[in-house]
RNA sequence: GGGUGAGUGGCGGAACGGUAUACGCGAUAGUCUCAAAAACUAUUGGCCGCAAGGUCUUGAGAGUUCGAAUCUCUCCUCGCCCACCA
């Protein structure tokens, strides 16, 4: 643009009236919209799909714009990118909210996904919602109960009695993992131990393939995507943390007899078998113990031990967790220790846990602090152990991972396709009859049995195999079964055969990014890397991972530096932000303000940065369009061909690799450039490169700015990315830093031409006077150079 | 207790063996204005100095290296996940 002494802008920049242009014509256009025929290298963009509280919240915007300008990116680049969206409809949340507002949970839910999708066209993503999902529909809880039948068959889905985590106010079973500080962690009402019966998933026959691979570069089952033989790329935080939650140990169950068996009230069971991973240290081991729950406990008859019993029963596996000080009695009983050959006591005490290994453990003092603690306590006897011993015993593997309860006393969920004969046990419901559809007029208040019971009309049924008098059952799904494969469902969410159509999955599948949120490290993704092994075993996908690479995002704190809540009052709500600032300022915030995976507050001046920015660039467009129009590359000024080539570069590696913020700020040096030069001519290929790079953060505003520069041109999302050249990317001079004896003393711009020849840029840097200074009256001992870069004198 | 990530200006952060503090926010001064806001311009890690310049600085301390925010060790602090797992 030539000189211009004041700048005059025709058009300003309105925000709200763009965005919602763009947002119309793109929708009409079905610009968004997957090609499943395209010839294009297929790329799978998935994000964790949503929760159906009620709003869109920061931290949605936070996991989707990000992950959106990703997916823009590749789709720039030539790939055919398909990232689709749903909703996790189903589950307690929405249950009690309803409950609360005396709405039906279906209704509540229903709304609450419209208007979530409404705020979500506001975002400007390019997600294409004619793949949708909302799990509490029964086009997908029917293909749920289609995987659980085939569990079912399997012997993966199976029905146990297990002592479980009860919450008193929800009236349900819960997780380990929802329970927060021994509370549950929807309502916070303390969790009690209770002895259920439900249903589980034999998650635990596929601990060893679940476990990732210390080294990335061996072939073992689980580490290498079989689909494109590459490695799978997921965080070592990850890994390490599924691989510690699996908790595989090798060890060995050795027998210790019982010596007075038939005293001490006609005690009857001759050894107790233990687990350990130091059968090395058996010599050591100076007296046993078991869990209150184990069968040997249960079989004295002495008072002060069924006293104790009974008093830890009382106790929640949390209260024992919580409390660490050590209390036990001794049984009466002696076993012999079979390396040392002593008789040695048996005692009860609640630091050992019924759940693990055999519920009974040899103590090794010298060895272990908790059993050198409990030793301490009771006067027992602490013996040195030099870690020889070899005694005999079965080798074994225990797991810390359990089996998955998936049981949910509750109406919001989808229902067990299984049915209670009084004959025939349980039989599945036959696949034809799929779905088993959630009744809508039922009970759904918590009454300590589950809302589907209460339902006649619905539980009552006959027996498909000897069709008489049966009952349905009344359970309900852990939601987490909906969330470990809806990312299958997205590929054809109208296929009527199969859980989905699985020459489409092949054809799209594994997922080659997947965004989501630290917190599902131990429960979502590992459940759905299990029903991923599972499709495989049952011939339904040829892959062993369903996600090629994971990205976990932080956190967005309020402006106060906690965690946003409502009773702490610090939570923005993007929508008013959005009304302010528009949608594009606040994506390029969420972009640049930090990391994506970091966690960082929220600042509400920060953010006006970010639109002055836009403001910025929008101006500089309007003034350079007012100006004489100058073609294609005329005036061709060098410096600008060598930012671009630099910021094009940038950019896409930052895109590539997720590193939104530095994208951003590359961005913003390249249109500095600009700004501060306004008498120097910029071409067309510069501001439009200015548009192009921006428009996966800022998808509106460029699509604007893109058609005002480009009238006939087709929408800038359906633009190639830029190209660069490397051999733009160099200055004709470059600054060297110079060191005497590592530190900076000068910087010396040399030829590009002679940057390889270390004699002449050593002469050129000799020429400097401060070099000079530093360089009088001492001998160089050594030259160290780095071409480009940096030159070191050392000297005496 | 175990695992894991992180400590860099007033703030969010950049650089991750080669010119520390990019980019943004905030702050200060100026221009414009009756005035203010906005916008624009300049300055902005500490200390010494009128200046040129010097000097110190990436949680603390040591080490490796010509050269360390970056690698190694010890310690301190914080986040997250798990936790009496034998």
């Amino acid at each position: 643009m030539s000189k211009n002494s004041k700048i005059k802008i025709n058009s300003r920049y309105f925000p709200g009236a763009i965005e919602k242009k763009w947002s119309k014509k793109w929708q009409e256009k079905g610009m968004n919209e997957f090609d499943f025929s395209s010839k294009k290298p297929k790329y799978y963009n998935l994000v964790e799909l949503p929760y159906p509280s009620g709003d869109l919240h920061l931290g949605h915007w936070f996991a989707f714009t990000p992950a959106d300008a990703h997916a823009r990116y590749k789709k720039m680049n030539g790939f055919n990118v398909f990232f689709p969206n749903g909703f996790d409809a189903f589950g307690l949340p929405a249950e009690n909210a309803a409950i609360k507002r005396g709405i039906h949970p279906k209704d509540w839910t229903m709304q609450n996904i419209q208007n979530m999708t409404k705020q979500f066209e506001t975002m400007g993503t390019m997600i294409d919602w004619s793949h949708e999902v909302i799990t509490c529909l029964p086009d997908f809880y029917g293909w749920n109960q289609w995987i659980f039948l085939k569990m079912f068959e399997k012997g993966i889905a199976y029905r146990g009695k297990a002592l479980s985590n009860w919450c008193p106010v929800d009236q349900t079973v819960l997780a380990n993992e929802h329970i927060e500080g021994g509370k549950c962690w929807r309502c916070g009402s303390e969790v009690i131990q209770k002895e259920v019966e439900q249903w589980f998933l034999r998650i635990t026959d596929y601990a060893d393939r679940l476990i990732w691979p210390e080294d990335n570069s061996s072939k073992s089952d689980g580490e290498k995507d079989t689909a494109s033989n590459e490695p799978v790329d997921w965080p070592d935080q990850v890994k390490e943390g599924q691989n510690n939650w699996i908790g595989k140990s090798e060890g060995m169950l050795l027998e210790f007899s019982v010596i007075n068996k038939g005293d001490n009230n006609g005690l009857n069971i001759d050894s107790i078998k233990v687990f350990t991973t130091r059968p090395d240290t058996t010599d050591g081991a100076t007296f046993l113990v078991v869990a209150p729950e184990h069968p040997f406990a249960r079989e004295i008859k002495q008072k002060d031990v069924s006293e104790y019993i009974k008093e830890a029963q009382k106790k929640t596996e949390m209260e024992r967790k919580e409390d660490r000080t050590k209390s036990g009695v001794f049984t009466g009983a002696y076993v012999k220790n079979p390396v040392s050959g002593k008789d040695i006591p048996v005692w009860v005490a609640d630091y050992v846990l019924a759940g693990y290994g055999t519920g009974a453990i040899m103590a090794v003092p010298f060895a272990d602090e908790r059993d050198r603690e409990f030793a301490r306590k009771f006067n027992l006897p602490i013996e040195e152990t030099d870690f020889k011993a070899k005694p005999e015993g079965e080798k074994t593997v225990n797991y810390h991972l359990r089996d998955w309860s998936i049981s949910r006393q509750r109406y919001w969920g989808t229902p067990v396709p299984i049915i209670h004969c009084e004959k025939c046990g349980l039989v599945p419901v036959p696949y034809e009859d799929l779905p088993v559809e959630l009744p809508y007029n039922v009970d759904y208040t918590p009454k300590g049995k589950p809302p589907l019971a209460t339902d006649e009309e619905w539980l009552n049924t006959k027996c498909p195999k000897c069709q008489g008098a049966a009952k349905r059952d009344a359970e309900t799904l852990d939601t987490f079964f909906d969330s470990a494969w809806y990312y299958y469902r997205y590929v054809s969410p109208h296929f009527e055969k199969l859980p989905f159509d699985t020459k489409e999955v092949a054809e799209l599948m594994p997922v080659d990014v997947y965004f989501g949120g630290s917190e599902h490290t131990l429960g979502h993704t590992l459940y759905a890397r299990f029903f991923t092994k599972f499709f495989k075993d049952i011939g339904l996908v040829g892959f062993d991972e369903f996600a090629r690479k994971r990205v976990q995002h932080g956190v967005i704190l309020g402006p106060d530096g906690n965690r946003m809540s409502k009773s702490r009052g610090n939570v923005v709500n993007p929508d008013e932000i959005v009304k302010e600032y528009g949608a594009d300022t606040v994506r390029l915030y969420l972009c640049f303000m930090m990391p994506y995976e970091a966690t960082a507050p929220w600042s509400t001046e920060a953010i006006g940065g970010m639109y002055k920015f836009l403001w910025r660039v929008w101006n500089l467009i309007q003034v350079w369009l007012s100006t004489d129009r100058i073609q294609d590359n005329a005036d061709i000024n060098h410096e600008y061909i060598r930012i671009k080539n630099r910021t094009i570069k940038k950019v896409g590696e930052d895109l590539e690799n997720f590193h939104f913020n530095t994208a951003i700020s590359a961005i913003m040096i390249y249109f500095n450039e600009f700004s501060k030069n306004l008498e120097k001519t910029i071409s067309k290929d510069e501001i439009n490169t200015l548009i192009l790079l921006l428009a996966p953060f800022a998808p509106f505003i460029t699509e604007e700015l893109w058609h005002l520069v480009n009238p006939n041109a087709k929408s800038v999302h359906l633009q190639p990315w830029p190209g660069y050249d490397e051999k733009y990317l160099l200055e004709e001079e470059v600054p060297v830093a110079v060191q005497i004896n590592g530190k900076l003393r000068d910087t010396v711009r040399i030829r590009n031409s002679e940057l390889k020849i270390q004699n002449k840029v050593e002469e050129e840097i000799k020429k400097s006077e401060k070099v000079q200074k530093y360089l009088e009256g001492k001998k160089i001992l050594k030259v160290i150079y780095v071409e480009g870069k940096i030159i070191n004198f050392v000297v005496s």
